[in-house]
DNA sequence: GCGCAAATAT
DNA sequence: AATATTTGCG
């Protein structure tokens, strides 16, 4: 990702050169430029071929800049002169509107034939392209001042193609998502957009319909439901409550989804991620012992709750701008952190969340199982949300078209 | 409504 | 083969 920023930016700077400054003598030097570019963005797509899934548009950027600066420099070896003028060839902007075609079939059959296995390792290392994924438009509500203060951009342009709900028996017709704009409601409540990958920028529609269209209507009961992607932003909104309700342990699905307020998300789903949560938080467990091993640990024990690499909140921040569909997995910001969170970092927003659920007439759980309540087990109770720490570059996010 | 675990989908 | 999500159950 970072990678292609810059060289987008390097891309918008040319075109404004190329625009600008018409002198005949820059001519050679723009050709050269023109080259250089080309090879930088060339180089490049090797490198996001690798993971042409996850950034498809990326890709698509990419591809589009090789293909335009291939065109500016034909036409400018044809008619020297032109140059002047610019606007002609191309540059222009960056809608991702389509694929390129050529360009595209060529990543296409790249793509294939390189073995990722090998490199990916590698790119994963440098590249922080996980979070790479749908971020639905997200619309902020009120009560949440928190860290998301650098919220991300919104997807520029960027389109995903659409999770088809496709069963093996039979199945027709899917999800198209394009309903009539209508929105009046947004009202006193406001909620967060949250459709499953799919969608566009400002696109915003009655709420109530949403779940049915990302559901596809789905007349039947066979029809497997359209998988809940959760996106960085989601996230953090799963963080964020989990956080306020003092920890994945005591919070339960339907509080969390409330706070959340994520309008299309459904309590099971949250369900479904807190366990999911509450795993992959709790003992790092057997699977990754291979230590002895050269590879600098790619996530630390502390105390022993897992506590992933870098940021993750961070970087989907600067990334979130963008669009793909990668998986969007990996998204865990586990936590970890005792009961002194002295440092700085944190401090902000991570105070005024109280625990506001032990009021006087709560009874949390009202079945028979409020043995969770006791987190004697020391397992979690110490467990705290951390929440990004604004920094790293959020070039990216100018690319937002 | 909740948590767990099996079933599926990616 | 590994994960992420969805379902089914108690």
């Amino acid at each position: 990702m970072e990678a292609s920023s810059s060289i987008i930016h390097h891309h918008r700077r040319t075109t404004v050169e190329e625009s600008e400054s018409a002198m005949v003598d820059n001519f050679s030097e723009k050709m050269k430029k023109c080259q250089d570019y080309m090879e930088a963005l060339e180089e490049e797509r090797r490198k996001i071929q690798v993971f042409h899934r996850e950034l498809p548009l990326s890709l698509d950027l990419i591809n589009q800049a090789i293909d335009n600066c291939r065109q500016q420099l034909e036409s400018s070896a044809d008619f020297e002169e032109q140059t002047t003028s610019s606007e002609g060839p191309v540059l222009e902007e960056f809608i991702p509107l389509k694929r390129t075609s050529s360009s595209d079939l060529r990543q296409l059959q790249k793509s294939k034939e390189i073995k990722v296995s090998n490199n990916k390792l590698d790119w994963l290392k440098s590249v922080q392209l996980w979070n790479q994924n749908p971020d639905p438009v997200l619309k902020e509500d009120s009560p949440r001042k928190t860290t998301t203060v650098l919220e991300s951009k919104k997807n520029g342009g960027a389109f995903h193609p659409f999770h088809k709900a496709k069963i093996p028996t039979t199945q027709t017709t899917t999800t198209t998502t394009t309903p009539p704009a209508s929105m009046a409601t947004s009202s006193t409540t406001e909620t967060v957009n949250e459709s499953g990958g799919e969608n566009q920028n400002s696109n915003r529609r009655g709420e109530d319909q949403k779940e049915r269209e990302r559901q596809g209507v789905q007349s039947s009961s066979s029809l497997r439901k359209t998988r809940r992607c959760w996106s960085p932003e989601l996230h953090r909104r799963f963080l964020n409550a989990l956080q306020q309700l003092g920890g994945s342990h005591v919070a339960t699905p339907k509080q969390i989804r409330e706070l959340m307020k994520v309008d299309g998300l459904t309590n099971d789903e949250v369900k479904s991620h807190l366990q999911k949560y509450r795993l992959h938080t709790r003992r790092p467990s057997p699977t990754i012992h291979n230590n002895s091993n050269s590879q600098p640990p790619q996530f630390v024990v502390v105390g022993g709750i897992w506590v992933p690499p870098p940021e993750y909140t961070t970087a989907v921040a600067a990334t979130a701008g963008e669009s793909t569909q990668v998986s969007c997995n990996r998204v865990y910001a586990p936590v970890a952190a005792p009961p002194h969170q002295s440092s700085p970092l944190f401090s902000q927003q991570q105070q005024q969340n109280k625990k506001l659920q032990q009021s006087p007439t709560s009874p949390l759980h009202s079945d028979g199982k409020s043995s969770r309540a006791d987190h004697s087990l020391g397992d979690d109770e110490d467990e705290e949300v951390h929440l990004n720490s604004p920094s790293i570059s959020s070039s990216t996010a100018s690319l937002a078209l």
